[in-house]
Parts: structure tokens; sequence; C-alpha cells
DNA sequence: TGCAAACCTTTGACATTTCAAATATCTGCT
DNA sequence: AGCAGATATTTGAAATGTCAAAGGTTTGCA
């Protein structure tokens, strides 16, 4: 089965393949795409099958499970990089599974407060746990020196990143 | 306001934040995860911007640019690490906007072969070229050395990924 | 020859994503 | 009080993503 090799091949010839040389910021972005595509499917596939969640799901939970007291959806969004729209709907179906309530606080009724349940309490504790032994194993290979630097550097090409945004551009 | 630092908040403080400390390999991925996601935003918007294309497009376009003759779909969809269901509705969304061709050729006809029209041609080249003065653009701070050494140990990411995955591993 | 197994693509059901526009609600200022 | 503007969330349309199942076609082997 050329099946299983494929996955090797992937997004690294996006471009460059043309013509074999390409600068260096670009074998770079498309490795990193590449890599974390990689790892995100494989905890997609292990969430799914464990779990039978989905990851911006489990993303969204590990919010309110480190807010006690929930957050809004607002807040929710911007700590997820999940945009407002989408937050809307993840929450609907964790509050249909039981595993998020929504609440309007008095003071603000333009404002939806989404909370853990108990049950969604139970069920993030388990998937972290899990989650988190998926990475060591997925990067038992890697040199543990290497684990630390790479964490630094990788900090230098997001300050680069953010920094070179068009977004806010216009002042 | 902490409103506008939560861009830089983000995915990385998803599961450590219960218990402050957290490994090392959780720390690296949610650091990877969360600069990925926001460079890919951000050629998303700049594509979209500029082109009027998505991501996945350009993704396609850029495995057919290279592959002159066209490919069948299933190569594509492990070129492009995009899923079989998938690759067809992207396929036919291109080829309504005139960038992309299918023909079936005689000798198998369930095969279904894609490739770039003169004008897919045209545009992708143009959007290549601006794609690598972006990467290059939102990379600008980081010392080229630590570009070419990142890349490297990337390399060993994934690798140990890739050797971690509980998909196929059944050979 | 003839049919089961393998192969390639499409379909279908859902969940997620993006962006933009619409809805509510609150706040500040006159 | 009363309305413009800021805030917070929802909605909607279109594209993408997953997975599984269904459709044709071709191949290999009895």
């Amino acid at each position: 089965m050329a099946e299983t090799e494929a996955i090797d091949v992937d997004l690294e010839i996006i471009v460059q393949g043309a013509h074999g040389r390409s600068k260096p910021e670009l074998r770079l972005w498309l490795r990193m795409l590449s890599t974390t595509k990689l790892i995100s499917q494989e905890i997609r596939r292990r969430l799914r099958a464990e779990f039978g969640a989905t990851l911006p799901q489990f993303d969204l939970m590990a919010q309110l499970y480190r807010e006690k007291d929930g957050l809004r959806l607002g807040e929710l969004s911007k700590r997820t990089m999940v945009t407002n729209g989408n937050v809307t709907g993840l929450v609907e179906r964790l509050e249909a599974d039981g595993y998020v309530q929504r609440v309007t606080p008095q003071g603000d009724r333009r404002v939806t407060v989404a909370k853990l349940t108990e049950a969604g309490v139970t069920l993030f504790a388990a998937m972290a746990a899990a989650h988190e032994g998926w990475l060591q194993d997925m990067m038992a290979d890697i040199d543990p020196h290497a684990v630390a630097a790479l964490w630094s550097e990788i900090g230098t090409v997001k300050a680069s990143a953010n920094n070179h945004l068009s977004g806010g551009a216009f002042e």
C-alpha cells in the first residue's frame, strides 16, 4: 500500500517542487505546517476514538477547566483562537451533550457565560491526561534538551510573525 | 484592557493552566500549534484579500503546478493531506472558476485527472511569488541561521511523531 | 468465462472554519 | 430622558474537514 507512505510526502513539496531551490523561510514554514498537521490529525483521531470528542471541543473545555467560574463566550473565543461565530455552535453542542452549561449573568444580559458541568470536568480530566501522554509518546524520539530549545526558538518565530501581521497595520 | 493581549495568550494556556507546571512536550506542542495557526491565518487572509483564493485551493494548485501533466485525484489527496472526499469538491470549484480541468483517461475509466488550465498556471505563479514574500516578511525578525536550524530540528519532531502514529501502524 | 477482491472517486452526514451582517444590550454624553 | 456608539453574541452563506458507505471499473484467479 502506497497509502502508508503518502503521509511522508505531504505538504513539503507544495511550492518548492517546480524549481528545487526555495527560500529557507518557505521550507521552514512548510515543514512546520506539515508537522503540525500530522500531530494534530493524530490527536484528533485518538480523541475521537477514545473519547468521542473533537479537537476544538477539547480546546474549549480546556479553557473552561481552568476557569472554574466559567468564561464569557468572547473570552473563550480569544483564548482558543476560535472565532466568535464558532464558539456559539461549539458551546451549543457541548451543552447538548451535557458537558457545558450556559448562564446569562444578571448584570449584563448581552453576555453568556459557559461553564463546565460536573460531567464535563470529569471527562476533561481524563482527556487531558491522555492528551499529555500522547504527546510524550509522539515526541519520545526527540532529545529532551532539544524539546526545550525548540520551544524557545519557535517563540521567536511566533514573535516575528506577530510583528508582521497585515491586520491592524492601518494606523 | 487584557483584551488586546489576548492574541498572545491563545492556545498556550489551554491545558497547562490548571497546574502551572506541564511537560515540556506539551508546551512545545502548544507553541507549535499556536504559531502555525497564527501564520496560516495570516496567509489565508492575504490569499483571500489579494487573490480571492483559499489556502486549500492554493495547496491544491501548487501540486498541479509542478505536475504539468496533471494528477489523479487520489494522488492529489495524498500530496495535500486533503482527504479523498474533499478533493472532489475542491477540484469541482476550481474547475467552475476555470483554473482546473478534469479529464478521464482512456485506459482507466475509474480515474479522474486534474490539470491546471492556462489561467490556473498564471494565477498560481502570481500567488506563489506573493506567498513566498509573505513568509519572508513574517519571518524577517529571525536570525537566518536559526531558520535553517529550526527546519532541521522540526524534522526530528516530525520523524518522531511519524514513528508513533496509531493509525497505519499495522504492518 | 465469470465473479470476488481491489481500486478510484463520489456521496452523504456532520462538525468546524471564515467572514460579514444582523441582533441585542449597555454606556456615555447631551 | 434619549439616542449614538460600543459591546457581546448569534446567524447565515460558503468552504473545508472528518469519516463511512456507496458507486462504478478494473483486475486477478479459479
